[in-house]
Order: structure tokens, then C-alpha cells, then sequence
DNA sequence: CCCCATCTCTGTACGGTGTACAGAGAGTTT
DNA sequence: AAACTCTCTGTACACCGTACAGAGATGGGG
């Protein structure tokens, strides 16, 4: 019954947990097979007894990152613009605090098990709110476009090898790197540095995801 | 007057021009600094004469990709949604010819001259729409985020080592994929699978992007 | 019970990577 | 002509992903 050969020492999940960690705390350029494999403190390619190769891995923390995401507030009785607002939060919330990842959601089609699982239920959101279902398909994928887009590119401007400073900290810097624009070439753009600055901010997130709800609905 | 030393036999372009094809041509793994050098006939040090590091290089061939998108549609005269339409497809089009490209841009941030002139231009429009200046501004951000996070996500569907497949390939690689979800688990999914085959595809582009700017009107 | 098939993990190795450092040579400035 | 400065080359280091061979543990079948 049982297989022959000594137990196993890990398994893919501590080996996920591993790598993770790597890369919340040292960055997307740490996330080596053999940093992962000091610090489960085993042989580099012991790694390859679970994972095929490095992609793996990797596919394998997006998709930790897409389960994390408890998707009962799409079931709950609010809305179901809040609803979809709520979880939406909740992913940027969960996917800044590994900011290295949120490159890695985008780099690789999104074809897991969880994906499929939040696809569902954005359709079931979607169709409770009135959508034929061909639109609540496509409305489904422009959320998502959305909400990981906007993660993306607000992921992209901290550096991964430490924590995320607060928002407000980060705005800050951006409103300090806007001031030097010039206003004669650019003066739209150095007239609304203020707004600019705080793309990278809860605000902006909520607004454009309002206004594509908006259009949507 | 001119300086000492000897001529450059490089310049940056010639150097990002040789990694964008190197990226078009075998993939994002193909683009070593040794690959650039020897593409161009030099020692790979030599490329550090033009670029600190390898990732200056990188934000290189973004900035020359964004470069490349014609911004002209956006001073025209037709509706000012059409015009946003347009460049929005011409920027898909152009980074889908080079599949590898499209994680690059949402891998840094975009802070480039290139991306302030899209920037820009932008909020011209949508000033000229008739927003007032901070939703414009928001507004801007919201439609680079979108047509960016489109265009990644396709992207990251083809294989970047070999010339995109047309749409309708792409599409029929999906719907073939879509064909093995569960009806009885995932019932909605199961239903919509065409239309979910079809996220790749210009129309979902066009779409997505339509019910946006709706949302932002 | 013993042996054998099987599985996990280790050691070693190969070809690749980014890039630091020192120095050769070309070209301009004095 | 000498001094200086810049570009490029050679060499080197530390690290990478992973292929390969084999040690040792484990369980099943005789």
C-alpha cells in the first residue's frame, strides 16, 4: 500500500512557504532553488523531488497567493458592488504585503485551480447583479485586468527586499519625484502632481474600480 | 572641447535594439548581458560603459517601447473616446509583437520622459472631455492600468520564444483548455468557456476598454 | 526474514549568469 | 610630446538552474 522509500522530509507546501518568505524578505532575485533549499536545510535539488523546475515554484506561490483569498464575501448579503469592492481590497491588501509576487501573477496565465474557483464566483456575483451571462464573463476578466493591473503597477515602485513602507509614506516620495517636472513642457501633468502622487494609493484603487463597476453595471 | 579617449563604437540604442531582438527572438531568458554584447560584437563589460546595470537596460527598452507608440491619434479630431481607443490598441499592438516585453513594463515603474508624454497627452483629452483636472488625472492612471494589465496578461499566454500565434489560434489553444473545467463544479465558467476563450482576443480589448471609459464619461 | 524494488536525498559537475577590477590603447587637451 | 581620460578587453568571482550518479532508507513479496 504505502510507497517504498524513505519519508519524505518536506513537502511542496513548506517548500512554498519557504520560498515566499524569500521573497518577501530578500526580494524576486533571492528566490533561488538554492537560497529555498538552505533555508528548508536541504540539497538544492532535493527541491526537484516535488517541483519540476523553478517555474514551478513559482506558479505555485501565485497560486498559494490567489487561495489566501477568502471569497465568502462574494456569498455574503451586502451589495454586490460593495462585495466585489471587498474582495478586490482584500487581494491588494494580501498581494502588497508580497510585493515580489504581484509581477508573478501577471507573468504566468492564471489557469490554476483557485483562478478558476474566483472566476466562478465573480459570475455568480455578476449574474445576481443583472448581467447576461456573456457579459458577466467579460466583466469578470476586465475586473480582474483591473484589480491586478493596479496592484501590478503599484507593486512595482517598492523595492521587495523590505517591507512596504505605509502609504503614506510612499505617496510622499512620488509627490517629492513629481515636483521636479517641468511645468512649462509637461503642465497638465505637473499641475495635478498631487493626484499623481497618490496613484499608489487605497483612493485611487477605489476610485477606478468604481468607475469600472460603473460602466460595467 | 570633444572628449579624450576613443571613439564609441556603441550607443545605447544599438544596445537596446539587440536585447529587444534577442527578446523577440529566443525569450526573456535570452537576455544576458553576454547575449546583448556578443549580438553587438563586443565584450560583455563593454555594455556597462552605456548602462549601470543590466535591470538600466531593461527600463531601456520599456521606455523605447512606449517611445514607439504614435501619439498623434490623440490630437486628432475625432471623438475623444475613439481617439483613446485607438492609441490604446496601437500600444496592444505593438507590445504584443513583443510578448516578453509586456511583464518589463509592469515591472518597474513607469517614470520615464516617454511615459510623462503619454501622460500628458492623456490629460489633454480627458481635459478636453471635459473632466475636471483631478478626475483626469485619476482618470489617465485608471486607462493605463487597464490597457496595461490586458496587455500583460495576454501576453503572458504566448510563448515569447517564438512569434505570437494569430488571435484566432490563441483562442481555440483556450477554448480547447476550457473544454476540460467541470459543468458540474464550475457550472458558470463551464457555460461562458467561449467567451472566456476569447479574453485574449481583440474584441474583449475593445470591450472591456469601451465599458471603462463609459464608466469614466 | 531476507531481498529487492523503489523512493528521497546528497555530492558533484557543467554551462550559464551579472558584474567587479585591472589594464591596454586611442584619442583630446596642454 | 606629455598628460590625461575615456572605451573597451581579459580575467575572475560568486552565484545560478539543473542533469547525473549513487547512498541510504523504506516497504512489499517470496
Amino acid at each position: 500500500m504505502g510507497k517504498p522509500g524513505p519519508k519524505r522530509t518536506l513537502s511542496g507546501d513548506v517548500i512554498v512557504t519557504a520560498a515566499l518568505a524569500l521573497l518577501d524578505e530578500r526580494g524576486a532575485e533571492a528566490v533561488s532553488v538554492r537560497g529555498i533549499a538552505a533555508r528548508v536545510g536541504v540539497a538544492p535539488n532535493a527541491i526537484y523531488t516535488y517541483f519540476p523546475d523553478k517555474a514551478a515554484v513559482l506558479r505555485a506561490i501565485v497560486d498559494r497567493l490567489i487561495g489566501e483569498q477568502g471569497l465568502e464575501v462574494l456569498a455574503g448579503d451586502r451589495p454586490w458592488r460593495e462585495r466585489i469592492v471587498a474582495v478586490a481590497l482584500g487581494l491588494r491588501e494580501n498581494l502588497l504585503r508580497h510585493p515580489g509576487a504581484a509581477v508573478l501573477m501577471m507573468s504566468a496565465p492564471m489557469d490554476g485551480p483557485r483562478a478558476l474557483e474566483l472566476g466562478e464566483r465573480l459570475l455568480d456575483v455578476l449574474a445576481e447583479a443583472g448581467l447576461p451571462p456573456d457579459d458577466a464573463a467579460r466583466a469578470s476578466y476586465a475586473l480582474i485586468v483591473h484589480v491586478l493591473g493596479s496592484i501590478a503597477l503599484e507593486a512595482a515602485e517598492v523595492d521587495p527586499t523590505k517591507p512596504a513602507p505605509p502609504e503614506a509614506e510612499r505617496v510622499a516620495a512620488r509627490r517629492l519625484a513629481f515636483a521636479a517636472v517641468p511645468a512649462e513642457v509637461f503642465p497638465r501633468s505637473a499641475a495635478a502632481a498631487d493626484v499623481m502622487a497618490a496613484y499608489v494609493s487605497e483612493e485611487q484603487f477605489r476610485w477606478s474600480l468604481g468607475r469600472l463597476l460603473g460602466g460595467l453595471a
